[in-house]
RNA sequence: GCGGAAGUAGCUCAAUUGGUAGAGCUCCAGCCUUCCAAGCUGGAGGUUGCGGGUUCGAGACCCGUCUUCCGCUCCA
């Protein structure tokens, strides 16, 4: 990251601060790493974008239902998913090197040098005898028995300290066969630490009785377990999609980059059912039609690009990112993965349960394919702040700090000042202020000089600001001041309604997506 | 997790070799004000991130710890 950028990340961290978008969870405990609250603006603009992102999927989707599952899973659910075996890694640091490896890794690679040790001795052995008996040598050989035991010791050891969980015992495996770091060289190592990226808790009121189970680390597993209760109910026609926002939990070893990587963050996803055969050209159509939603907010198309990745995941045979060049760098805002029939198939085999949909038409049944689509939340909130933060220099060589927000997602979208606090324009603004307030996230404020609230209103992102001023008292008019330009229109107190309804209203971003 | 930098009022920053913690902005109450942060009066806000230590005396020096940012590492 260049300084400059640096510089632009802290004044977007700081700004979010100053102007009550987000704050360090506990902050007066000290904070808690890479866990942050949204304020009193923040928790507005969060939801207008989770709003504009739910119409746009599920209100404007005749195919795709809308739900919202359970943080508490059943525990089977994160053993069919594979986030069990996959994220419960023993890790251990050589000292020297700096490097950090899987402990078991090292293990079985030690195992499979001393494995490799015997096939020599046995390919010698094949060389200098004929005919060779191989099995026989093998049981018969001093030196290969000795290697063997030595295998079997290990592998009796180290899978009884794994089903212990004993991590010390693992550690001690590894300085009793005097594993060395392939870097360093060295047998300088730290403790091993189970590295278990799911979060867990106890369900039950008596200790005994407690079962472990995990916050979800991702909200797609709730969808795909009630796959068929959404299909049945809803009398949903393949292709369907289920589409849910929700929090998702990682324990990541590094959590950092402000909200962009956090323990606890919002997922918005869709899992889209299709026919086997038709998952790559439902993925080609998605992936346009999500960078199609992304660009409709106007932070600038050159901001997004697409990017394959090469290694696919265990469930995948299409995966990509729609990425935001963040203040940064570009990084990953949504995920679109062809996740083939992996998920509904694990499950199948985990509950027991048929998870699969009759196809008319074919006359057949089967387990669908999916295509899923996945945003962080919490990263577009990101992506839309720092896109939206400016330092503008006017006429005059004043300087104004502007957050020159998508309309529809701003958390007020106008603010209604009295010119003066005198002469009855207080009465008449708060009048207009109760009356938009019903249909429109409004602010009043009559402190200070106009000119202070506008600036105070730029930072925070707010679209118009509505100014009474005597003039109106004569002509029921006001002063409607734009963001953007700071140009102020004159117009009729009766238009202010349907003016912002068209300005600042989510329907203006759904119909520019058709 | 390793290495680097930092942490003083809501924000931006001061505080001489260790010697009484300050300013501006913000905020609050009031006055004045006919449209882009700049007038007047008064007020609030700090165990200097936290805990130890050295010292007659620590915001400053030492140790530990927490948090943030950067690089490495990790990331279905």
């Amino acid at each position: 990251m260049s300084a400059k950028q640096e510089d632009i990340f802290k004044q977007v961290i700081s700004h979010c601060k100053e102007y009550g978008f987000i704050f360090q969870s506990s902050e007066i405990y000290d904070g808690l790493s890479a866990v942050y609250d949204y304020g009193q603006t923040g928790a507005v603009l969060k939801k207008n974008i989770r709003d504009y992102w739910w119409k746009a999927m599920v209100q404007m989707h005749d195919n795709i239902a809308g739900i919202d599952t359970a943080i508490f899973m059943h525990p089977t659910t994160w053993k069919a998913s594979g986030h069990v075996d996959a994220f419960n890694d023993p890790l251990i640091d050589n000292k020297d090197s700096k490097k950090r490896y899987r402990a078991d890794v090292l293990i079985e690679d030690h195992m499979a040098r001393i494995e490799e040790k015997i096939n020599k001795e046995v390919e010698k052995a094949s060389k200098k005898f004929s005919p060779f008996d191989e099995a026989m040598f093998r049981s018969t050989n001093g030196r290969v028995k000795e290697y063997q035991a030595k295998i079997d010791e290990i592998k009796d050891r180290f899978s009884k300290a794994l089903n212990d969980g004993d991590l010390n015992e693992v550690r001690q495996i590894i300085v009793d066969e005097e594993i060395v770091c392939p870097i360093s060289g060295s047998r300088n190592w730290t403790d091993v630490r189970q590295f278990n990226l799911m979060f867990s808790t106890s369900m039950g009121s008596v200790s005994e009785e407690a079962s472990t189970i995990y916050l979800r680390p991702e909200t797609a597993q709730g969808i795909f377990v009630n796959f068929l209760n959404v299909q049945k109910t809803g009398r949903m026609k393949i292709p369907f999609g289920i589409a849910q926002t929700g929090k998702a939990f990682r324990n990541e070893i590094v959590a950092r980059q402000f909200i962009f990587r956090m323990r606890e963050f919002e997922q918005m996803e869709m899992q889209f059912f299709v026919r086997p055969g038709t998952e790559m050209q439902w993925y080609e159509h998605w992936k346009t039609a999500r960078l199609n939603w992304h660009r409709s907010l106007g932070l600038g198309h050159e901001k997004y690009r697409f990017h394959d990745h090469i290694k696919l995941a265990h469930y995948a045979n299409a995966a990509c990112d729609i990425e935001f060049q963040f203040p940064f760098g570009f990084k990953e805002l949504e995920g679109i993965h062809s996740r083939t029939d992996f998920d509904l198939k694990q499950h199948e085999q985990f509950s027991g349960k048929k998870l699969q949909y009759f196809d008319s038409e074919l006359n057949q049944s089967y387990v669908p394919y999916v295509v899923e689509t996945s945003v962080g939340l919490d990263r577009l909130f990101l992506a839309v702040l720092s896109s939206s933060l400016k330092e503008e220099v006017l006429e005059g060589g004043d300087t104004r700090t502007v957050l020159s927000l998508p309309p529809a997602i701003a958390p007020y979208k106008a603010a209604i000042f009295p010119l003066v606090k005198k002469d009855g324009l207080p009465e008449l603004a708060q009048k207009i202020f109760n009356d938009l307030r019903f249909d429109f996230d409004m602010t009043y404020d009559e402190k200070d000089t106009v000119g202070k609230r506008y600036r105070r209103q730029d930072a925070i992102g707010t679209p118009f600001c509505i100014t009474v001023d005597h003039q109106s008292l004569e002509d029921q008019s006001v002063t409607i001041r734009h963001r953007d330009t700071m140009q102020q229109d004159r117009v009729a107190i009766s238009g202010l309604h349907s003016l912002l309804n068209k300005k600042t209203g989510i329907a203006g971003l759904l119909r520019s997506l058709a």
